[in-house]
RNA sequence: GGGCCUAUAGCUCAGCUUAGGUUAGAGCGCACGCCUGAUAAGCGUGAGGUCGGAGGUUCGAAUCCUCCUAGGCCCA
């Protein structure tokens, strides 16, 4: 007889094998022809509001797991605020305008800067955008992102363009924009202004001299009185520098407050330098060490002046952190025209932002001596007039890195042109985002810190940009008497005409043609305006996605609840978004903020070509299914950086195959249960699937805690750990007996049933934010009717299974004896080998007074440990070879003795019974003979 | 060079801030064994850590303080 044929074995079609990268399309499609998301939003009409705004990337290039990463936290959060029971639309969007898209399309079309009208550039980029969003968007589409996909928004989007606008001039009606010179890269061949990536650097031959800058007399005077001393000579401050060309546009000589300052005396000549560059400076100059006359304080100096070295003004003496000791003389001289540190510098102190040199890299004609001449050339008169005026040291040659025009590959130079700027303080914007931090949860708490400290030393906001692809700075100016126009009503006429036709006129049409007809000057009168040429930064694009997005979208809601992007957005779109909400709206666009660090490789270092340890969604992909990748966001720990390597990924797929696997078996022995009739009340459950369930009410609010407070490795950590122990290695593996040998309709069977059913129930909702493909996957093969057509139309669990403190503690109790128990079968099996399986053991308990209770039951843990026999006992001898005595160490006084059985197998359930061989049917046990009975019975009839 | 952050078994994470206190936990992997009625599955046992390093505070520190090292993000 085959007696497996009575057995009630698992059916199912639910394979064991995910088969994710073939299978996961599949589940794609589904969730898109009917809509899912769709209904699930449908479904919380009534629900309350949950708004996750989406970072727009930028759209250039394919994704990385950078953005895979940040999608996919997005995604869970999506899925589980949903599932728990909020309405959450997610609006995605892409970054549009900005100088990578322009200088890739450049490259693509072979042409440099200003050869192609604005508007072929712009269509240009426009068609390039586009192109990248679909890429992109099927890329996340395929990593079961939910999301709105057919309505994104777009920062090039004609109505988006026109929002950009319409904020930029709230900031300029409202007194917080200003015009202001500022260096930027420049190239005097090309005639125009270089962002930073239009630069290379090329070795250079540059001129590199010491120069002296005589101390006023008064300076002077202050020294010798504060140092009691006389000097025959003036005393000159040393600089050091490779572009003399500068020296006309010098202001100011900067010390470190740090560092220690020396005159020193070298041929009757006293010189200021600091002391860590002496040494350093006599080997370049080839002199012998010089005489340390006396330490002067920086801080004295401060504000002190000193002579220029060739024309008949003064210098400032000031202080800048900037200042090192790798070369010079540890004083840099400083021009704020012509350097970006400089400019900084100068703006502390209230220098001007002096630039002496056109366009074409020539000084104006009004600059004595070196007037009309190119920077190169003037560099030779500069050091005549040094030499003549005794002002210069050193005169060498220095070969450098230096920036080059990536178009004419001749060098640029840094040069201050009149840009935009946001002010920080005017209206107090500073001051008003730093307080609404106040107002923002930050996860992980030290956000807030980086971006206040963030805030409080930022310079003003320079939103210009010379370029075209990107919305312009709407500034209409009086041609007559300079005076911009602020009010909102010059600007309306062209808002509605971005709205309809993007914002591409403005580089066409004349500003008669844009400003409303008959606008003259409010100031002077006069009729003629010039149009702003700059564009904005592409920061300012996406920071005003709040009002492109939130509030002109009614389904959304202002402000966002959070804010989700990478630790590096602190200083990007966090900084950016906050400005720009704060600066029209006074408070923070987003009441919570949460970013993740970056993905690393496994010794935890950046992922980097030179490197070779990249790691591409697209081939994980291809190779483990999106449902891995979604896996391992949420196992990683996302406040730290992100781990990902081969192993990582191995141990992964190993534990995302017992989770499946676990689920295989419940869903394969719920075959036969339907809910409705079969579920038994948790009050009537044996005490062992009490306790399961018990435990799963535990998993449930946790997971669900956890899906609160966005820690999502504690889910994926927990979920897993609840397969492993309280399902595979405790129920299934106690309760198979159960499920296998009793009657179907058996109450021990319904019983297990129940509980599986409430584990596969609470897991499969649980699981669905992270393992979606695998969620859905198992809900579409329940083997009793669905509450909903998909798991992510449900909500997650809430089961309450209580136990009294004593039952759990009962059950701690008998989970560390069956464990003890274990061990001294395992010593029986391993060592002795006097058993194979503990189904042929024998287990015998003596226990200290206070476990006894515990151990009474024979039959329970007869089927707990699954033995042949167990009973406790007081006294405990060997009596045979095949004997084991194991004393625990766990548990004092606790000693089990294991021998194997005697009782021979019943060949259905294969336990070891008394009984076997002396039924009916000697092949089977009792409760085997009556169950088999009982099937012939209802076969029968 | 500066700001912020991270560092616990081969891997992923607990424990650390919200009171510093017996032999530092879990799961996986690994080794060994069992099962063959979840089978390209399942069960059991075991070996793995000077808690990045060095000082300090304390009777006592993975936990508090200082410095250093390595790495990450953002600046310069």
């Amino acid at each position: 007889m085959d007696w497996k044929k009575t057995l009630n074995l698992p059916k199912t079609d639910f394979p064991m094998k995910a088969n994710l990268v073939q299978r996961e399309p599949m589940f794609l499609d589904f969730w898109e022809k009917e809509k899912i998301y769709e209904k699930m939003l449908k479904k919380r009409k009534n629900a309350p509001l949950y708004i996750l705004h989406d970072g727009p990337p930028y759209a250039n290039g394919h994704i990385h797991l950078g953005t895979a990463l940040n999608k996919i936290l997005k995604d869970i959060i999506v899925k589980s605020k949903s599932m728990a029971g909020y309405r959450v639309p997610f609006v995605p969007g892409w970054d549009c305008h900005g100088l990578p898209i322009e200088l890739k399309v450049e490259q693509e079309l072979n042409v440099k800067r200003g050869e192609l009208p604005p508007l072929v550039i712009r269509d240009a980029c426009r068609k390039y955008a586009e192109k990248y969003i679909n890429i992109q968007k099927e890329e996340f589409k395929r990593l079961g992102i939910f999301a709105k996909w057919d309505s994104p928004y777009l920062t090039m989007n004609f109505e988006y363009e026109a929002v950009i606008a319409r904020e930029f001039l709230r900031f300029l009606e409202s007194g917080q924009v200003y015009q202001r010179k500022k260096p930027v890269f420049w190239c005097p061949n090309c005639v125009t202004a270089l962002a930073e990536a239009e630069v290379e650097y090329e070795n250079h031959k540059s001129p590199s001299i010491y120069v002296k800058f005589p101390l006023t007399e008064e300076t002077q005077r202050f020294l010798e009185k504060t140092l009691n001393m006389t000097f025959p000579k003036p005393i000159s401050i040393l600089i050091w520098t490779t572009t003399p060309w500068t020296l006309p546009a010098n202001l100011a000589l900067a010390f470190n407050p740090e560092f220690d300052y020396f005159i020193i005396k070298w041929e009757e000549e006293f010189y200021i330098v600091a002391e860590g560059r002496i040494s350093a400076l006599c080997a370049e100059l080839d002199r012998d060490l010089p005489e340390r006359v006396a330490k002067i304080s920086p801080q004295e100096l401060e504000g002190k002046k000193a002579y220029h070295p060739f024309y008949e003004r003064e210098s400032l003496i000031i202080l800048a952190d900037f200042v090192t000791l790798d070369t010079g003389t540890g004083i840099v001289h400083i021009a704020p025209g012509h350097g970006e540190e400089d400019y900084l510098i100068g703006l502390k102190y209230d220098l001007e932002i002096y630039v002496p040199v056109d366009q074409e890299g020539k000084f104006y004609s009004d600059i004595p001596f070196i007037g009309g001449l190119n920077i190169y050339k003037a560099n030779k008169v500069i050091l005549d007039l040094l030499k003549e005026k005794g002002n210069l040291l050193h005169q060498d040659e220095i070969e450098h890195s230096y920036p080059h025009c990536w178009r004419c590959k001749k060098p640029v130079i840094f040069r201050a042109e009149d840009q935009w700027f946001i002010s920080m303080d005017a209206k107090g914007l500073r001051e008003k985002a730093l307080e609404s931090l106040d107002k923002v949860t930050f996860i992980p708490s030290w956000g807030k810190n980086r971006l206040h400290s963030m805030l409080e030393k930022r310079p003003d906001w320079c939103i210009s940009r010379q370029r075209v692809w990107g919305v312009p700075i709407t500034v209409f100016k009086c041609a007559n008497c300079r005076e911009i126009l602020k009010d909102f009503k010059y600007y309306k006429k062209v808002i509605n005409l971005f709205e309809k036709e993007g914002c591409d006129p403005w580089f066409v049409k004349s500003s008669d043609e844009l400003l409303p007809e008959g606008t003259t000057c409010p100031k002077c009168g006069g009729s003629k305006f010039e149009k702003e040429k700059d564009i904005l930064d592409v920061w300012f694009d996406s920071g005003v996605s709040f009002a492109g997005v939130l509030e002109k979208n009614p389904e959304l809601n202002f402000p966002a609840d959070l804010y989700l992007e990478g630790s590096d957005q602190h200083r990007g779109w966090f900084h950016s978004s906050l400005l720009c909400s704060v600066g029209t709206r006074d408070i923070p666009p987003y009441k919570g903020i949460l970013t993740h660090g970056f993905v690393v490789d496994g010794q935890g270092r950046k992922m980097s070509k030179s490197l070779g340890n990249v790691i591409h969604p697209q081939d994980l992909i291809k190779r483990y299914g999106a449902e891995i990748i979604r896996l391992w966001v949420s196992a990683e720990d996302y406040r730290d950086d992100i781990k990902i390597s081969n192993e990582i990924l191995a141990r992964l797929v190993e534990s995302y195959r017992k989770i499946r696997n676990t689920c295989r078996f419940l869903i394969g022995n719920l075959y036969d249960f339907d809910p409705k009739n079969d579920l038994i009340p948790f009050e009537k459950l044996p005490e062992f699937e009490k306790y399961i369930l018990y435990r799963l009410g535990k998993l449930i609010e946790k997971v669900k805690k956890a899906y609160e407070n966005f820690d999502f490795h504690i889910v994926y950590h927990e979920i897993y750990k609840f397969c492993v122990i309280e399902l595979s290695s405790l129920i299934i593996d106690i309760n198979r007996d159960y499920l296998y040998c009793e009657l179907p309709d058996s109450f021990k069977r319904r019983a297990t049933q129940t509980v599986f059913y409430y584990a596969l129930d609470s897991i499969v909702k649980l699981m669905a934010p992270i393992l979606s493909f695998t969620a859905e996957d198992i809900w579409q093969n329940l083997p009793y009717e669905k509450e909903e057509q998909s798991v992510f139309l449900t909500e997650f669990p809430s089961y309450t299974f209580e136990l009294t403190e004593e039952e759990v503690k009962k059950w701690k109790t008998y989970l560390e004896l069956r464990e003890e128990i274990i061990k001294a079968l395992e010593i029986a099996r391993k060592d002795f080998k006097i058993i194979n399986t503990f189904l042929e053991a024998e287990v015998f308990v003596k226990a200290p007074q206070d476990l006894k209770s515990y151990l009474e039951n024979s039959n329970f843990w007869e089927y707990f440990i699954m033995v042949a026999k167990f009973e406790l006992t007081d006294e405990l001898k060997q009596t045979s070879e095949k004997e084991v005595i194991y004393n625990s160490e766990e548990i004092k006084n606790l000693t089990i003795k294991v021998k194997p059985t005697e009782n021979k197998k019943c060949e259905r359930c294969w336990q070891r019974k008394p009984e076997v061989g002396s039924l009916e049917i000697p092949e089977l046990c009792q409760r085997c003979y009556e169950v088999v009975k009982s099937i012939n019975y209802k076969l029968t009839y």
